[in-house]
DNA sequence: TCGCCGATCTACACCGGTGTAAATCGTTTC
DNA sequence: GAAACGATTTACACCGGTGTAGATCGGCGA
């Protein structure tokens, strides 16, 4: 394998010629850039990457750690931060973190080693407690989701209030009233399940509804479809009537939508259903399901965008730190099979 | 950040002591060994994963191409990868190529910069013709799928034929005569809609029924649920009757599922339907999917190991090349709602 | 006591680039 | 024609480890 010494021996110049020449520095007479263009394609020489790497400190890698890219909302998310990380010429490291402590503990110390320049991290069993792991951490981190927050770090999530309460909003103007809520976890009091029961309580509230604890469905393991199945069919079980479902996510939805079919239950006639994050599988359900799109393509693109600018930062040694950001992704209802069409 | 000459200083010995501590090196006094651990804790250092990987020329970062991971039979493959990589203590750099050739390319050349030791490579874009490409790559790659073929790749793929011949016997054994098989392409004559395919009609011929190509949905796109929804249209369009569907693969069969179960058909009494691939959804759709489980953990470790006894033998300068493998997975059916009981 | 040997530890070159400071060169200015 | 200046090019240290060869040390047999 050829090295820069070789093309530089090769084409009659300095090492550093060559080093200006590939990197683009615009001091470099035109003759000699040629000259060693010439002398690189002559001996096929391709630059060293780890001694670039190694030199400049700077991978050009950063780190994704979700929980499990079998899921449809993670595998989708990591398609899009891939494809604006791509973008921007980033490379990416995926940490599948399995819904473990230790596998997020662990994520967070990749970057130290040096080989990923900064994280997108999206908790799922760190919890608020957790997050003074997140301060001083030496690298850039952006978090996602709302599993926990920091004050002293870049965050981009989504609007699970809004949504959940649009979502709920959506049923109660078609009429219906014995909402179901399901999906609700026992351990929360700060992540999706509780911003998004909050969503589902205020907008019943808002109509002089109360919450009636027979219809939460609670789902302890995971946002899986086969909890979603079991939660609803404990609320059905408790013999309270259900006339429609909010689901916090759209695999729970299509598991719920299953056990209400099995039942037979008809969608929308007999009780609608709404679930949230818009996957791709929400189109093809039986029936289609209507949905809370939570933006996710903009939460890849601005979390990718923010961790570009951190890392510039980092890169300028004078350069002053912008104060950490908290963005919310713009939210929509997508309107499908699964809720009644809203009477005029 | 502490480097290993600060722990040296620390602890009162050379770097070059302070790194056969940290390597495990057998001949150092316990004292000593003991000296540095505690420098390394003081010191809070952490050994520079880029100085290491420059100067041994291995990254422990393999590189793993496939074209999207929103699909869940890549997503659930990629964690299957990952997991298997863990275990070796390798990382994974996912490059999703996005059904692109250029993709595919693109993500070939990867490697050559050095960051990444090896690849696992699952094509969809290119084809047989391009073969000559993964010829002399000058790094260890291992492909996936039945996409292409090549004498000189170790290969790792599961049993097309046999799966879907086996998919198919287990809707004649009950009685079904009129089979649409969905997913047909076009521009194939080796892929694994080829295969599929030809498992589809070898099991018909060995009942000496003849394929009826009014029962063959074609998708040409992706196999996506809205082609299999789409495909599964043009069959019942054409008039022909049908009794059972093999889709060649899960997406395919959940979309045409859709499309039967809006048509008013029942599933299984009016149409068996056997998918392929096992992903998660296929135990939760409506009705639950009976499908191919086509091995995908076995085929990750597989993939893995013998990416990992590669990169050995490019370690020891002098080791043998073992000649490339070739291995098919083991295949099951899992049978599921979606296909009548088989009759005793 | 001396020589030998393995265990232990160290000095130093080296991996292949990039940053810095300075040398060299050709013009332009006065 | 000399000083000044920007454009070009170069030498050299350096990033932070690891491989190699050799120094040092303690114990043991002769």
């Amino acid at each position: 394998m050829a090295t820069m010494a070789d093309v530089a021996r090769h084409a009659g110049v300095s090492v550093k010629t060559v080093s200006n020449v590939l990197s683009g520095y615009p001091h470099v007479r035109e003759a000699t850039r040629e000259r060693v263009r010439a002398s690189v394609d002559a001996l096929g020489y391709e630059i060293n990457v780890t001694a670039k790497i190694f030199r400049s400190g700077r991978s050009g890698v950063v780190g994704l750690s979700v929980p499990e890219l079998g899921q449809p909302y993670f595998g989708e998310l990591a398609d899009e931060i891939l494809a604006a990380a791509r973008r921007h010429g980033l490379q990416v490291l995926i940490e599948p973190t399995g819904f473990t402590r230790e596998g997020e503990l662990a994520a967070l110390r990749v970057p130290r080693g040096g080989l990923v320049d900064g994280l997108i991290f999206s908790p799922a069993a760190l919890v608020q407690a957790d997050a003074h792991l997140l301060d001083d951490l030496g690298y850039p981190l952006v978090l996602l989701g709302e599993q926990m927050f920091s004050s002293s770090v870049d965050h981009v999530t989504m609007r699970n209030i809004d949504g959940a309460q649009a979502a709920t909003e959506l049923l109660l103007d078609a009429g219906r009233r014995q909402i179901a809520a399901i999906g609700m976890l026992h351990a929360e009091t700060a992540g999706s399940a509780w911003l998004r029961y909050t969503g589902y309580s205020k907008a019943l509230e808002a109509r002089g509804i109360e919450v009636d604890t027979r219809l939460l469905g609670w789902a302890d393991d995971a946002w899986h479809r086969a909890n979603g199945a079991r939660a609803m069919a404990d609320v059905l079980d408790s013999g309270v009537r259900v006339d429609g479902v909010v689901a916090f996510n759209d695999a729970l939805a299509i598991g719920a939508m299953y056990e209400l079919q099995a039942r037979g239950l008809a969608i929308p006639q007999d009780v609608g259903v709404v679930g949230f994050d818009d996957i791709e599988d929400s189109r093809y359900s039986v029936p289609t399901l209507t949905t809370v799109d939570p933006g996710r393509r903009e939460i890849a693109n601005v979390a990718v965008d923010i961790l570009r600018r951190r890392l510039q930062e980092t890169q300028r040694p004078g350069a002053e730190r912008g104060s950490p950001v908290l963005y919310l992704a713009g939210m929509r209802i997508v309107e499908r099979e699964s809720t009644p069409r809203r009477s005029g």
